[in-house]
DNA sequence: TCACAATAGTAAGCAATACTTACTATATAG
DNA sequence: CTATATAGTAAGTATTGCTTACTATTGTGA
């Protein structure tokens, strides 16, 4: 039988969610530090979810919330605050007048392209601790777990 | 020169800290979900680093929040939570009267026991879905690099 | 065409998590 | 014995994401 302290490590060893979250906010904090020290200090890494699945010619709110895997209230709210730093731009869809498009602002590409670079600083370092080729397998991981569960969201009622 | 397309492909596919973040939230609905349903629903998943960091005699709340990289007062109202749902019971430090035992308590046990089941079941899908070996690969890699971060925090004042 | 359902987005409020500053009480060191 | 450090609490803030409920517009089917 196992005893207490036996089931603390086992618990701690396999508290796969536990160490995921910790994780998270560990690089929300760094990278919200980073990119104010750097000049875009209105800029949260919530943010990130709605500048990645901007495209080029411009966007509606409630898809950016279906790619993002949050509501669209949620996602409204993100496009109110980065439209009011300056970061997108809001005009109407000339298609269907409840609609709106969201679109990169030059503000906004510029943020893009630097975060590109922080992430691929980030990459650099990550890779400098566990190796390229660890790292590799490390995010293909991450994303088939997220596509696995993803998929069985609505099943889950999650 | 990269295109706006491209950068935001770039940032969708390098953005660790993202995937991260949305696979946390996942796992915590996930598990809260389960243990409610089988009879613990008063734990949330914030409460797993209180109750796999004790051990056996008791532990003081300010060591359990350096141990799960929280503040004191954050891990207070964790024990507070705890204690009076009936998972951990808080008997004073007779060598120190300013601090305070923390201590499984029965129904805290069945819960550690009961955890420890669960999560060997989500790792028993997680090996369904990308392998043994690459999701050892997997968690060895995450707790790299949490040390590699954890032993860094105070350097990037975080 | 007209009524009804679906969709885009907003509003307001709740809950969880973790932070900060400020405090009390006790302990320890010079 | 005073000064400092520590254990823990209190109160308030920020962020994130949720829910329920709403308006306005669009599309559909009789």
């Amino acid at each position: 039988m196992n005893t207490q302290l036996q089931l603390a490590d086992q618990v701690q060893q396999k508290n796969i969610a536990g160490h995921i979250h910790r994780f998270s906010r560990f690089l929300s904090g760094l990278s919200e530090h980073r990119w104010a020290a750097d000049g875009y200090p209105e800029v949260r890494s919530g943010h990130v979810q709605l500048l990645s699945n901007l495209d080029p010619a411009g966007t509606r709110s409630t898809v950016l919330a279906q790619r993002a895997h949050i509501t669209k209230q949620t996602m409204g709210r993100l496009v109110k605050e980065l439209a009011e730093s300056g970061y997108v731009s809001i005009s109407p869809d000339k298609t269907d007048n409840r609609a709106q498009q969201v679109q990169l602002t030059d503000r906004g590409r510029a943020f893009l392209a630097y975060l590109a670079t922080t992430l691929s600083d980030l990459e650099r370092v990550f890779t400098q601790v566990v190796g390229a080729d660890k790292l590799a397998d490390f995010t293909a991981t991450l994303q088939a777990l997220l596509a696995f569960v993803d998929a069985r969201r609505q099943q889950l009622g999650l």
